[in-house]
RNA sequence: CGGGGUGUAGCGCAGGUGGCUAGCGCGCAGCGUUUGGGACGCUGAGGCCGGAGGUUCAAGUCCUCUCACCCCGACCA
């Protein structure tokens, strides 16, 4: 490709509406355009990096067993309304109506739509296991795309479903996309993490993500130094240690003027935050919800609204407390009734706590669970942290951030079963398919590339993903002898399948050479009349600092070698 | 949804106490001189100052409404 011809031009001044690296940068490199909050065109620089990175990720999906197919991104609500899942995704969901006023969806995900198809085809566990995938456009309407290409409204998805006879099965299955997933990040040049997760709006028991640490992303890793354990902290646990070990003593109110705060109530009784109990409120789909934790600790919402079951969460306005007879400030979970009460399993590390007394400026002293008040439910709620112990090994966790690259679920028989999608098993018994689902985002998958992979001159491409191999790079193109050879090289590289970008501008050294650093591709070969004079060409790798020279007549070969040898 | 910010040429910005032909830099076009890390000179094209309404003799500038985009928060009584 000459770059007198190529569509999409560099940028030399940073945009004003990007502050992440990788959109700043795929800005300036003329790859990416905006057109709306979160949908953008991809220029061909971006659109040849996004199409390797499709057929790595197509081979390894065909190598698993996978199949190609297509599904439509225009599906009637009413598959939604089927599994519930229209209200998990709720404002999330593209919805539109067509001329006869028949609701549609623009398809976030596309669980629905192949459970159907495969409803339609599948009768009996001779019909499976299957592995069918696609990679297509996908809508969701985020409250707030940010960051360029890392969370969009439009977006280029890979998302494989597995439907087997079995939990057997699916492991299979699960696992393959597991080894999958490796081998696609490991081929782009990504150090992709394997996290637990939390499944969110897709549902399902198991769930991993995959993540690329970077500054920008938005996803909280918690991880163990010590052992494996690494999990987004959406799901993450962490032992809560013991605080206090005392006999139970019994209550007493102690008067705390003007203190609201666990913060406040701390430093006036001059106690530490552990040996508090902290009320929260939340409503659940419109319900009051009491969440009783410990001081110290902050509820974790996922968590939460796993326990609850319900689709929206929200904290509870000061109102809406109020209205239920509850002192804001001193709230307290003794005596309430009426309302439904969760706590974190934390209130048992210790005994004789600070809470609240339900009493305009009081509070109480020793109080005890289960001694002094009775939850509805008390499980795990707590949000994880960096400096927590590791539930599996004791180790210290770390907190890290990053960008998920890609998400598998165990969705089980959830969606089979709200849809009908049984087979017939050996036993001629009728039983529900077990399916999974695995996704990358191929958008974002670029986006993380960059941010793994960049200086402060712009990108560097993993070969794997690069839009072109080499850059060709000849200067004082008005110099006949400099023309004509890199008109030769341009030919003759093309004719090896080398990818080639040509910059036949008439343009200065220093203008070639920061447009070859911010498009960040491979390899340069620069021509002049200073190398012809030794008869050689300058090869650079992007990612290194120093040139080699190579000898005319052997350069193309070379560069061959060179590209070849590294693509393996 | 809440809070903050920004909309003036393809990009980055200035002008904002109303005042006549709306500027600067980059980029773009032409000519000439240059040339191993974003060269220089000259000439030139390019604007419904986000949109609507209002105030005024006069609005990029003041008022009201509205739209779009960016950032932060979805935070603990």
């Amino acid at each position: 490709m000459r770059i007198s011809k190529l569509f999409g031009k560099t940028q030399r001044e940073l945009p004003a509406e990007a502050d992440t690296i990788s959109h700043q940068l795929l800005l300036r490199a003329g790859m990416i355009h905006q057109i709306a909050a979160g949908v953008y065109s991809y220029l061909p620089l971006a659109w040849r990096a996004l199409r390797k990175i499709e057929n790595i990720i197509r081979e390894e999906m065909d190598k698993a067993g996978g199949q190609e197919l297509m599904l439509p991104a225009l599906q009637p609500l009413e598959l939604w309304q089927a599994t519930g899942r229209d209200l998990a995704f709720g404002q999330g969901l593209f919805t539109l109506s067509d001329r006869r006023e028949r609701r549609l969806v623009l398809g976030p995900t596309h669980e629905e739509v192949i459970t159907e198809l495969v409803n339609s085809n599948v009768q009996s566990y001779r019909d499976l296991p299957l592995l069918l995938y696609q990679i297509q456009t996908k809508f969701r309407d985020e409250p707030r795309p940010r960051a360029g290409l890392i969370r969009v409204r439009e977006f280029i998805m890979k998302d494989l479903y597995s439907f087997d006879t079995d939990e057997e099965g699916l492991s299979r299955s699960y696992n393959k996309m597991l080894q999958a997933y490796q081998n696609i990040y490991a081929r782009c040049g990504l150090p992709a993490r394997l996290v637990e997760a939390d499944s969110g709006a897709i549902g399902g028991k198991d769930s991993h993500e995959f993540i690329v640490i970077a500054e920008s992303g938005e996803d909280e890793v918690i991880s163990c130094a010590n052992c494996k354990y690494s999990a987004n902290v959406e799901k993450a646990q962490s032992t809560k240690e013991k605080v206090a070990g005392d006999e139970p003593l019994p209550l007493e109110d102690v008067s705390t003027p003007g203190i609201a705060t666990i913060e406040e109530v701390a430093n006036f009784l001059k106690i530490p935050r552990s040996h508090t109990l902290k009320a929260v409120f939340y409503s659940a789909d419109g319900r009051l919800i009491f969440v009783v934790i410990r001081g110290d600790l902050e509820v974790n919402e996922v968590k939460l609204k796993n326990v609850l079951k319900c689709s929206e969460l929200r904290m509870a306005t000061e109102a809406e407390v109020t209205e239920a007879g509850i002192v804001a400030g001193a709230a307290s979970p003794i005596g309430i009734s009426g309302i439904k009460v969760i706590a974190d399993d934390s209130i048992t590390t210790g005994t004789n706590f600070i809470a609240g007394a339900n009493k305009p400026e009081t509070h109480l002293r020793n109080v005890n669970y289960p001694r002094d008040f009775k939850v509805d439910l008390i499980t795990d709620i707590a949000r994880a942290r960096a400096g927590d112990r590791c539930p599996k090994c004791g180790g210290e966790l770390s907190s890290s951030h990053g960008i998920e690259v890609g998400h598998t679920f165990k969705l089980g028989t959830f969606i089979s079963q709200k849809m009908g999608a049984h087979f017939i098993d050996q036993g001629d018994l009728s039983r529900p398919i077990v399916m999974g689902c695995y996704g990358i985002g191929l958008g974002r998958l670029l986006a993380a590339g960059i941010e793994q992979n960049h200086d402060d001159k712009g990108i560097i491409w993993p070969l794997a993903i690069a839009p072109y191999h080499i850059y060709l790079c000849p200067l004082y193109l008005e110099n006949p002898q400099v023309a004509i050879t890199a008109e030769k090289l341009y030919t003759d590289l093309e004719g090896q399948h080398l990818e080639v970008l040509f910059d036949d501008r008439k343009e200065s050294p220093g203008v070639k050479f920061n447009d070859a650093d911010l498009l960040g591709i491979p390899v340069r070969v620069t021509i002049s009349p200073r190398t012809l004079e030794k008869n050689s060409v300058e090869v650079k790798w992007r990612s290194e600092k120093e040139p080699q020279l190579l000898p005319l007549e052997e350069a193309v070969l070379r560069l061959k070698e060179l590209i070849t040898g590294r693509e393996n």
